[in-house]
DNA sequence: ACCTGAACACCGTTCAAGT
DNA sequence: ACCTGAACACCGTTCAAGT
Protein backbone atom coordinates (compact mmCIF):
# COMPACT_ATOMS: atom_id res chain seq x y z
CA UNK A 1 0.00 0.00 0.00
CA UNK A 2 1.16 3.52 0.79
CA UNK A 3 4.14 4.72 2.59
CA UNK A 4 2.85 5.76 6.13
CA UNK A 5 4.11 8.48 8.30
CA UNK A 6 3.90 10.90 10.83
CA UNK A 7 3.83 14.60 11.02
CA UNK A 8 2.87 16.61 13.58
CA UNK A 9 1.81 14.03 15.32
CA UNK A 10 -0.97 12.93 13.09
CA UNK A 11 -0.80 9.75 11.70
CA UNK A 12 -1.39 10.54 7.33
CA UNK A 13 -0.55 9.10 3.72
CA UNK A 14 1.52 10.32 0.98
CA UNK A 15 -0.53 12.95 -0.83
CA UNK A 16 -3.09 13.39 2.14
CA UNK A 17 -3.93 16.60 4.47
CA UNK A 18 -6.76 16.53 6.49
CA UNK A 19 -9.55 13.96 7.42
CA UNK A 20 -11.11 11.97 4.44
CA UNK A 21 -14.48 14.11 3.76
CA UNK A 22 -16.88 13.86 0.43
CA UNK A 23 -15.13 16.91 -0.85
CA UNK A 24 -11.49 15.63 -1.15
CA UNK A 25 -13.02 12.24 -2.48
CA UNK A 26 -14.72 14.63 -5.59
CA UNK A 27 -11.38 16.22 -6.20
CA UNK A 28 -9.51 13.02 -6.28
CA UNK A 29 -12.16 11.40 -8.25
CA UNK A 30 -11.98 14.80 -10.57
CA UNK A 31 -8.30 14.48 -11.08
CA UNK A 32 -8.19 10.54 -11.72
CA UNK A 33 -10.58 11.05 -14.46
CA UNK A 34 -9.40 14.09 -15.99
CA UNK A 35 -6.05 12.44 -16.10
CA UNK A 36 -7.32 8.81 -17.48
CA UNK A 37 -10.23 8.82 -18.06
CA UNK A 38 -13.97 7.63 -16.64
CA UNK A 39 -13.11 4.09 -17.44
CA UNK A 40 -9.96 3.88 -15.20
CA UNK A 41 -12.18 5.25 -11.92
CA UNK A 42 -13.04 2.28 -9.55
CA UNK A 43 -13.58 2.64 -6.22
CA UNK A 44 -10.25 1.19 -5.33
CA UNK A 45 -8.02 3.24 -7.94
CA UNK A 46 -9.88 6.13 -6.34
CA UNK A 47 -8.90 5.20 -3.06
CA UNK A 48 -5.08 4.81 -4.02
CA UNK A 49 -5.40 8.14 -5.25
CA UNK A 50 -6.25 9.31 -1.89
CA UNK A 51 -3.99 7.41 -0.36
CA UNK A 52 -6.56 5.38 1.92
CA UNK A 53 -8.72 2.29 2.19
CA UNK A 54 -10.91 1.78 -0.91
CA UNK A 55 -13.65 1.19 1.93
CA UNK A 56 -13.11 3.97 3.59
CA UNK A 57 -15.10 6.00 0.91
CA UNK A 58 -18.36 4.19 1.46
CA UNK A 59 -18.64 6.15 5.12
CA UNK A 60 -18.68 9.57 2.21
CA UNK A 61 -20.64 8.54 -0.36
CA UNK A 62 -23.17 5.68 -0.79
CA UNK A 63 -21.85 4.32 -4.09
CA UNK A 64 -19.82 4.97 -7.22
CA UNK A 65 -22.74 6.28 -8.80
CA UNK A 66 -23.01 9.15 -6.46
CA UNK A 67 -19.28 10.32 -6.97
CA UNK A 68 -19.72 10.28 -10.62
CA UNK A 69 -22.92 12.76 -10.14
CA UNK A 70 -21.42 15.06 -8.22
CA UNK A 71 -18.54 14.87 -11.17
CA UNK A 72 -21.27 16.18 -13.47
CA UNK A 73 -22.30 18.47 -11.04
CA UNK A 74 -19.28 20.00 -10.58
CA UNK A 75 -19.17 20.11 -14.96
CA UNK A 76 -22.25 21.85 -14.49
CA UNK A 77 -21.43 24.14 -12.59
CA UNK A 78 -18.56 24.97 -14.16
CA UNK A 79 -21.00 26.03 -17.46
CA UNK A 80 -23.63 27.99 -15.51
CA UNK A 81 -21.53 29.71 -12.89
CA UNK A 82 -19.79 31.54 -15.76
CA UNK A 83 -22.10 34.32 -17.07
CA UNK A 84 -23.80 32.35 -19.87
CA UNK A 85 -24.19 33.92 -23.38
CA UNK A 86 -26.64 37.39 -23.63
CA UNK A 87 -26.56 37.99 -27.43
CA UNK A 88 -29.79 40.39 -27.81
CA UNK A 89 -30.50 38.47 -31.03
CA UNK A 90 -32.00 35.18 -29.66
CA UNK A 91 -31.39 32.96 -32.07
CA UNK A 92 -27.77 33.60 -31.36
CA UNK A 93 -28.38 33.70 -27.84
CA UNK A 94 -29.75 30.01 -28.41
CA UNK A 95 -26.80 28.88 -30.91
CA UNK A 96 -23.90 30.29 -28.32
CA UNK A 97 -25.14 28.37 -25.21
CA UNK A 98 -25.55 25.47 -26.90
CA UNK A 99 -22.25 25.68 -28.39
CA UNK A 100 -20.65 27.00 -24.87
CA UNK A 101 -22.18 23.50 -23.53
CA UNK A 102 -20.86 21.68 -26.51
CA UNK A 103 -17.53 22.82 -25.63
CA UNK A 104 -17.35 22.04 -22.14
CA UNK A 105 -18.42 18.31 -23.51
CA UNK A 106 -15.84 18.15 -26.01
CA UNK A 107 -13.32 19.35 -23.58
CA UNK A 108 -14.57 16.30 -20.66
CA UNK A 109 -15.77 13.94 -22.99
CA UNK A 110 -15.62 11.38 -19.84
CA UNK A 111 -18.80 13.55 -19.09
CA UNK A 112 -20.42 11.66 -21.68
CA UNK A 113 -19.91 7.93 -20.46
CA UNK A 114 -20.69 9.57 -17.29
CA UNK A 115 -24.08 10.28 -18.20
CA UNK A 116 -24.60 7.13 -19.74
CA UNK A 117 -24.10 5.68 -16.49
CA UNK A 118 -25.53 7.89 -14.50
CA UNK A 119 -28.43 8.11 -16.00
CA UNK A 120 -30.00 11.56 -15.37
CA UNK A 121 -28.75 14.83 -15.87
CA UNK A 122 -27.42 16.97 -12.40
CA UNK A 123 -30.20 19.11 -11.20
CA UNK A 124 -28.34 22.33 -11.99
CA UNK A 125 -28.18 21.44 -15.63
CA UNK A 126 -32.08 22.81 -15.78
CA UNK A 127 -30.67 26.17 -15.57
CA UNK A 128 -29.34 25.88 -19.22
CA UNK A 129 -32.76 24.40 -20.62
CA UNK A 130 -33.86 27.12 -18.60
CA UNK A 131 -31.99 29.60 -20.97
CA UNK A 132 -32.30 27.92 -23.80
CA UNK A 133 -36.19 28.14 -23.53
CA UNK A 134 -35.90 32.05 -23.23
CA UNK A 135 -34.33 32.32 -26.18
CA UNK A 136 -36.62 29.88 -27.54
CA UNK A 137 -39.43 31.65 -26.93
CA UNK A 138 -38.24 35.09 -27.70
CA UNK A 139 -37.40 33.73 -31.03
CA UNK A 140 -40.89 33.29 -31.93
CA UNK A 141 -41.47 29.46 -30.98
CA UNK A 142 -44.98 28.36 -29.24
CA UNK A 143 -44.33 26.45 -26.35
CA UNK A 144 -44.81 22.60 -28.48
CA UNK A 145 -41.92 23.51 -31.04
CA UNK A 146 -39.69 24.76 -27.86
CA UNK A 147 -40.15 21.12 -26.08
CA UNK A 148 -39.75 19.46 -29.74
CA UNK A 149 -36.49 21.74 -30.39
CA UNK A 150 -35.07 21.33 -27.26
CA UNK A 151 -35.10 17.78 -27.04
CA UNK A 152 -33.75 17.03 -30.73
CA UNK A 153 -30.79 20.04 -29.78
CA UNK A 154 -29.69 17.95 -26.68
CA UNK A 155 -29.83 14.72 -28.66
CA UNK A 156 -27.94 16.11 -31.31
CA UNK A 157 -25.16 17.27 -29.12
CA UNK A 158 -25.00 14.30 -27.23
CA UNK A 159 -25.10 12.72 -30.43
CA UNK A 160 -21.86 14.57 -31.32
CA UNK A 161 -19.74 14.48 -28.61
CA UNK A 162 -19.91 10.93 -27.80
CA UNK A 163 -19.66 9.48 -31.52
CA UNK A 164 -17.40 12.45 -32.75
CA UNK A 165 -14.34 10.04 -32.27
CA UNK A 166 -16.95 7.34 -33.64
CA UNK A 167 -17.31 8.99 -36.81
CA UNK A 168 -13.63 9.78 -37.59
CA UNK A 169 -13.28 5.88 -36.43
CA UNK A 170 -15.56 4.92 -39.84
CA UNK A 171 -14.26 7.66 -42.12
CA UNK A 172 -10.90 5.50 -41.50
CA UNK A 173 -12.34 2.39 -42.26
CA UNK A 174 -13.81 3.31 -45.56
CA UNK A 175 -10.23 4.99 -46.45
CA UNK A 176 -8.93 1.75 -45.44
CA UNK A 177 -11.27 0.05 -48.01
CA UNK A 178 -10.77 0.77 -51.53
CA UNK A 179 -10.02 4.77 -52.28
CA UNK A 180 -12.48 4.77 -54.82
CA UNK A 181 -15.69 3.69 -57.14
CA UNK A 182 -15.50 0.36 -55.12
CA UNK A 183 -18.55 -1.33 -56.54
CA UNK A 184 -21.90 -0.42 -54.87
CA UNK A 185 -19.86 2.55 -53.02
CA UNK A 186 -19.59 5.24 -55.85
CA UNK A 187 -21.57 8.43 -53.78
CA UNK A 188 -19.45 7.60 -50.71
CA UNK A 189 -16.19 7.87 -53.47
CA UNK A 190 -17.32 10.72 -54.78
CA UNK A 191 -18.02 12.78 -51.00
CA UNK A 192 -14.94 10.76 -49.47
CA UNK A 193 -12.30 13.83 -49.81
CA UNK A 194 -15.27 16.43 -48.82
CA UNK A 195 -15.64 14.28 -45.79
CA UNK A 196 -12.12 14.02 -45.32
CA UNK A 197 -11.92 17.47 -44.95
CA UNK A 198 -14.54 18.02 -42.20
CA UNK A 199 -12.39 15.58 -39.87
CA UNK A 200 -10.08 18.26 -39.61
CA UNK A 201 -12.40 20.77 -38.13
CA UNK A 202 -15.92 21.26 -35.49
CA UNK A 203 -18.58 20.77 -37.70
CA UNK A 204 -21.01 20.99 -34.68
CA UNK A 205 -22.22 24.40 -35.16
CA UNK A 206 -23.05 24.33 -38.61
CA UNK A 207 -24.95 21.51 -37.68
CA UNK A 208 -26.59 23.03 -35.15
CA UNK A 209 -27.49 26.00 -37.02
CA UNK A 210 -29.41 23.83 -40.05
CA UNK A 211 -31.23 22.70 -37.16
CA UNK A 212 -32.48 25.79 -35.41
CA UNK A 213 -33.05 27.26 -38.47
CA UNK A 214 -35.34 24.41 -39.43
CA UNK A 215 -37.37 24.43 -36.51
CA UNK A 216 -37.64 28.85 -36.81
CA UNK A 217 -38.85 28.42 -40.76
CA UNK A 218 -41.84 26.20 -39.29
CA UNK B 1 -23.43 -27.06 -14.89
CA UNK B 2 -25.68 -28.39 -17.31
CA UNK B 3 -27.12 -31.78 -17.18
CA UNK B 4 -25.50 -34.16 -19.53
CA UNK B 5 -27.19 -36.49 -21.71
CA UNK B 6 -26.52 -38.76 -24.02
CA UNK B 7 -28.77 -38.93 -27.37
CA UNK B 8 -28.34 -40.67 -30.47
CA UNK B 9 -25.07 -42.04 -29.28
CA UNK B 10 -23.50 -38.05 -28.99
CA UNK B 11 -22.47 -36.76 -25.72
CA UNK B 12 -24.39 -33.28 -25.31
CA UNK B 13 -26.05 -30.35 -23.33
CA UNK B 14 -29.04 -29.24 -23.10
CA UNK B 15 -30.66 -27.10 -25.59
CA UNK B 16 -27.42 -27.84 -27.66
CA UNK B 17 -27.72 -29.42 -31.36
CA UNK B 18 -24.52 -30.02 -33.64
CA UNK B 19 -21.18 -29.04 -32.49
CA UNK B 20 -20.39 -25.63 -31.80
CA UNK B 21 -19.33 -22.79 -34.41
CA UNK B 22 -19.38 -19.24 -34.81
CA UNK B 23 -23.15 -19.02 -36.37
CA UNK B 24 -24.44 -20.57 -32.86
CA UNK B 25 -22.47 -18.60 -30.56
CA UNK B 26 -23.35 -15.42 -32.88
CA UNK B 27 -27.25 -16.62 -32.24
CA UNK B 28 -27.16 -17.11 -28.83
CA UNK B 29 -25.61 -14.02 -28.19
CA UNK B 30 -28.46 -12.02 -30.14
CA UNK B 31 -31.45 -13.82 -27.29
CA UNK B 32 -29.66 -13.06 -24.68
CA UNK B 33 -29.07 -9.61 -25.47
CA UNK B 34 -32.90 -9.56 -26.92
CA UNK B 35 -34.03 -11.16 -23.86
CA UNK B 36 -31.71 -9.54 -21.30
CA UNK B 37 -30.00 -6.93 -22.51
CA UNK B 38 -26.50 -6.26 -23.69
CA UNK B 39 -25.22 -5.12 -20.01
CA UNK B 40 -25.70 -9.18 -18.95
CA UNK B 41 -23.98 -11.03 -22.12
CA UNK B 42 -20.63 -12.14 -20.35
CA UNK B 43 -18.44 -14.66 -21.47
CA UNK B 44 -19.66 -16.65 -19.28
CA UNK B 45 -23.73 -15.69 -19.66
CA UNK B 46 -22.94 -16.99 -22.73
CA UNK B 47 -21.53 -20.09 -22.34
CA UNK B 48 -24.10 -20.80 -20.21
CA UNK B 49 -27.19 -20.24 -22.99
CA UNK B 50 -25.52 -22.36 -25.70
CA UNK B 51 -24.62 -25.05 -22.51
CA UNK B 52 -21.22 -24.78 -22.96
CA UNK B 53 -17.58 -23.74 -20.88
CA UNK B 54 -16.71 -20.43 -20.85
CA UNK B 55 -13.69 -21.14 -22.88
CA UNK B 56 -14.66 -23.61 -25.76
CA UNK B 57 -16.36 -19.68 -27.49
CA UNK B 58 -12.64 -18.56 -27.36
CA UNK B 59 -11.71 -21.05 -30.06
CA UNK B 60 -13.98 -19.61 -32.31
CA UNK B 61 -14.43 -16.20 -31.71
CA UNK B 62 -11.42 -13.97 -30.90
CA UNK B 63 -13.16 -12.35 -28.15
CA UNK B 64 -16.43 -10.54 -26.42
CA UNK B 65 -15.80 -7.25 -29.05
CA UNK B 66 -16.00 -9.68 -31.82
CA UNK B 67 -19.32 -11.01 -30.84
CA UNK B 68 -20.73 -7.56 -30.25
CA UNK B 69 -19.41 -7.16 -33.96
CA UNK B 70 -21.57 -9.87 -35.37
CA UNK B 71 -24.54 -8.92 -33.28
CA UNK B 72 -24.14 -5.27 -34.95
CA UNK B 73 -23.57 -6.43 -38.48
CA UNK B 74 -26.73 -8.95 -38.15
CA UNK B 75 -28.81 -5.56 -37.52
CA UNK B 76 -27.33 -3.75 -40.29
CA UNK B 77 -27.67 -6.38 -42.45
CA UNK B 78 -31.65 -6.46 -41.15
CA UNK B 79 -31.56 -2.47 -42.18
CA UNK B 80 -30.01 -2.99 -45.70
CA UNK B 81 -31.16 -6.38 -46.68
CA UNK B 82 -34.92 -5.49 -47.15
CA UNK B 83 -35.36 -3.05 -49.97
CA UNK B 84 -34.85 0.89 -48.75
CA UNK B 85 -36.88 3.53 -48.77
CA UNK B 86 -37.37 4.60 -52.86
CA UNK B 87 -39.81 7.17 -53.02
CA UNK B 88 -38.79 9.32 -56.37
CA UNK B 89 -38.65 12.48 -54.32
CA UNK B 90 -35.20 12.61 -52.92
CA UNK B 91 -36.02 14.99 -49.41
CA UNK B 92 -38.74 12.02 -48.76
CA UNK B 93 -36.11 9.40 -49.30
CA UNK B 94 -34.00 10.72 -47.13
CA UNK B 95 -36.04 11.30 -44.24
CA UNK B 96 -37.94 7.46 -44.54
CA UNK B 97 -34.35 5.95 -44.81
CA UNK B 98 -32.66 7.77 -41.46
CA UNK B 99 -36.09 6.90 -40.16
CA UNK B 100 -35.96 3.36 -40.82
CA UNK B 101 -32.62 3.47 -38.86
CA UNK B 102 -34.15 5.20 -36.13
CA UNK B 103 -37.06 2.91 -35.81
CA UNK B 104 -34.78 -0.58 -36.32
CA UNK B 105 -32.51 1.04 -32.93
CA UNK B 106 -35.79 2.12 -31.62
CA UNK B 107 -36.64 -1.66 -31.20
CA UNK B 108 -33.10 -2.57 -30.05
CA UNK B 109 -32.04 -0.40 -27.60
CA UNK B 110 -28.81 -2.82 -27.14
CA UNK B 111 -27.49 -1.50 -30.35
CA UNK B 112 -26.00 1.73 -29.66
CA UNK B 113 -24.25 0.07 -26.15
CA UNK B 114 -22.92 -2.27 -28.63
CA UNK B 115 -21.46 0.24 -30.33
CA UNK B 116 -20.54 2.15 -28.32
CA UNK B 117 -18.54 -0.88 -26.74
CA UNK B 118 -17.02 -1.56 -29.78
CA UNK B 119 -16.14 1.82 -30.82
CA UNK B 120 -17.15 1.07 -34.67
CA UNK B 121 -20.14 0.77 -37.29
CA UNK B 122 -20.09 -2.55 -39.12
CA UNK B 123 -19.09 -2.55 -42.64
CA UNK B 124 -22.20 -3.35 -44.04
CA UNK B 125 -23.36 0.03 -42.41
CA UNK B 126 -21.61 2.49 -45.24
CA UNK B 127 -24.79 0.68 -47.67
CA UNK B 128 -26.98 3.19 -45.44
CA UNK B 129 -24.65 6.20 -45.75
CA UNK B 130 -24.20 5.57 -49.57
CA UNK B 131 -28.06 5.70 -49.95
CA UNK B 132 -28.17 8.65 -47.71
CA UNK B 133 -25.62 10.94 -49.98
CA UNK B 134 -27.34 9.56 -53.16
CA UNK B 135 -30.43 11.20 -52.18
CA UNK B 136 -28.50 14.00 -50.79
CA UNK B 137 -27.08 15.03 -54.23
CA UNK B 138 -30.22 14.81 -56.04
CA UNK B 139 -31.11 17.15 -53.38
CA UNK B 140 -29.15 19.22 -54.66
CA UNK B 141 -26.82 19.63 -51.61
CA UNK B 142 -23.10 19.62 -53.11
CA UNK B 143 -20.02 17.53 -51.70
CA UNK B 144 -19.10 19.45 -48.49
CA UNK B 145 -22.67 20.13 -47.45
CA UNK B 146 -23.63 16.53 -48.16
CA UNK B 147 -20.79 15.44 -45.77
CA UNK B 148 -21.77 18.00 -43.35
CA UNK B 149 -25.61 16.80 -43.17
CA UNK B 150 -24.54 13.25 -43.37
CA UNK B 151 -22.17 13.65 -39.73
CA UNK B 152 -24.84 15.93 -37.94
CA UNK B 153 -28.43 13.54 -39.29
CA UNK B 154 -25.94 10.01 -37.80
CA UNK B 155 -25.34 12.05 -34.76
CA UNK B 156 -28.66 13.46 -34.32
CA UNK B 157 -29.97 9.53 -34.79
CA UNK B 158 -27.22 7.87 -32.07
CA UNK B 159 -28.18 10.82 -29.16
CA UNK B 160 -31.86 10.31 -29.97
CA UNK B 161 -31.96 6.73 -29.39
CA UNK B 162 -29.63 6.85 -26.62
CA UNK B 163 -30.57 9.75 -24.47
CA UNK B 164 -34.19 9.03 -25.26
CA UNK B 165 -35.30 7.52 -22.18
CA UNK B 166 -32.47 9.88 -20.45
CA UNK B 167 -34.47 12.78 -21.48
CA UNK B 168 -37.50 10.84 -19.96
CA UNK B 169 -35.43 10.37 -16.90
CA UNK B 170 -34.77 13.74 -16.73
CA UNK B 171 -38.44 14.98 -17.30
CA UNK B 172 -39.81 13.35 -14.59
CA UNK B 173 -36.78 14.57 -12.43
CA UNK B 174 -38.23 18.13 -13.15
CA UNK B 175 -41.97 17.08 -12.41
CA UNK B 176 -41.19 15.70 -9.11
CA UNK B 177 -39.36 19.21 -8.30
CA UNK B 178 -42.09 21.70 -7.60
CA UNK B 179 -44.79 21.42 -10.53
CA UNK B 180 -44.70 25.26 -11.57
CA UNK B 181 -42.37 28.43 -11.25
CA UNK B 182 -39.91 27.24 -8.79
CA UNK B 183 -37.41 30.28 -8.40
CA UNK B 184 -35.07 30.66 -11.54
CA UNK B 185 -37.45 28.38 -13.37
CA UNK B 186 -40.39 29.88 -14.87
CA UNK B 187 -39.79 29.30 -18.78
CA UNK B 188 -39.46 25.50 -17.25
CA UNK B 189 -42.36 25.15 -15.83
CA UNK B 190 -43.91 27.27 -18.63
CA UNK B 191 -42.99 24.49 -21.26
CA UNK B 192 -43.67 22.01 -18.78
CA UNK B 193 -46.98 20.57 -20.26
CA UNK B 194 -45.61 20.69 -23.72
CA UNK B 195 -42.77 18.32 -22.01
CA UNK B 196 -45.17 15.77 -20.47
CA UNK B 197 -47.13 15.65 -24.06
CA UNK B 198 -43.98 14.82 -25.97
CA UNK B 199 -43.15 11.97 -23.64
CA UNK B 200 -46.07 10.04 -25.02
CA UNK B 201 -45.06 9.77 -28.53
CA UNK B 202 -41.79 9.53 -30.81
CA UNK B 203 -40.57 13.25 -32.28
CA UNK B 204 -37.60 12.11 -33.86
CA UNK B 205 -38.87 12.67 -37.17
CA UNK B 206 -40.02 16.11 -36.37
CA UNK B 207 -36.47 16.94 -35.07
CA UNK B 208 -34.63 15.27 -38.04
CA UNK B 209 -37.31 17.43 -40.50
CA UNK B 210 -36.56 20.63 -39.17
CA UNK B 211 -32.71 19.49 -39.42
CA UNK B 212 -32.69 18.22 -43.43
CA UNK B 213 -35.13 21.46 -44.35
CA UNK B 214 -32.15 23.83 -42.60
CA UNK B 215 -29.73 21.65 -44.78
CA UNK B 216 -31.86 22.06 -47.81
CA UNK B 217 -32.74 25.67 -47.72
CA UNK B 218 -29.10 27.33 -47.31
C1' DA C 1 -8.82 -31.57 -32.97
C1' DC C 2 -11.62 -29.81 -29.94
C1' DC C 3 -12.95 -28.66 -25.45
C1' DT C 4 -12.46 -27.09 -20.56
C1' DG C 5 -10.98 -26.46 -15.30
C1' DA C 6 -8.11 -23.73 -12.66
C1' DA C 7 -6.11 -19.53 -12.18
C1' DC C 8 -4.96 -14.45 -12.80
C1' DA C 9 -5.87 -9.84 -12.38
C1' DC C 10 -9.50 -7.29 -12.00
C1' DC C 11 -14.62 -5.14 -10.46
C1' DG C 12 -18.41 -2.97 -6.64
C1' DT C 13 -19.89 -3.76 -2.32
C1' DT C 14 -21.09 -6.16 2.49
C1' DC C 15 -19.80 -7.33 6.91
C1' DA C 16 -17.30 -7.89 10.89
C1' DA C 17 -13.52 -6.36 13.08
C1' DG C 18 -10.01 -3.17 14.32
C1' DT C 19 -8.23 1.56 16.59
C1' DA D 1 -16.35 7.71 15.63
C1' DC D 2 -13.91 6.57 12.03
C1' DC D 3 -11.44 3.44 9.29
C1' DT D 4 -10.23 -1.05 6.99
C1' DG D 5 -9.01 -6.29 5.90
C1' DA D 6 -11.16 -10.24 4.37
C1' DA D 7 -14.61 -12.01 1.73
C1' DC D 8 -18.43 -12.47 -1.81
C1' DA D 9 -20.11 -12.66 -6.22
C1' DC D 10 -18.83 -11.18 -10.24
C1' DC D 11 -15.75 -9.83 -14.91
C1' DG D 12 -12.50 -11.12 -19.55
C1' DT D 13 -8.95 -13.86 -20.69
C1' DT D 14 -4.48 -17.04 -20.44
C1' DC D 15 -2.57 -21.37 -19.93
C1' DA D 16 -2.03 -26.04 -19.26
C1' DA D 17 -4.38 -30.04 -19.22
C1' DG D 18 -7.89 -33.17 -20.47
C1' DT D 19 -10.55 -36.40 -24.12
Amino acid sequence: MHTVFVKDGVRGRVGQAGPLNRARIVRAAMRVVERDGVEVLTMRRLADEIGTAPMSLYRHVADKREVLMELLEAVSRQITGRRLPASPDPRRRLLDTVTVVHDVLEGNRWVVQAVLAVEELPPSALHLSEHMFAAMREAGLDERAAAVAHTAIWHYTWGHVFFGHLSATSARTYDQQEPAGRDGYEELAHVAPAMRELMTRDVFREGLEAMVDGFLAR
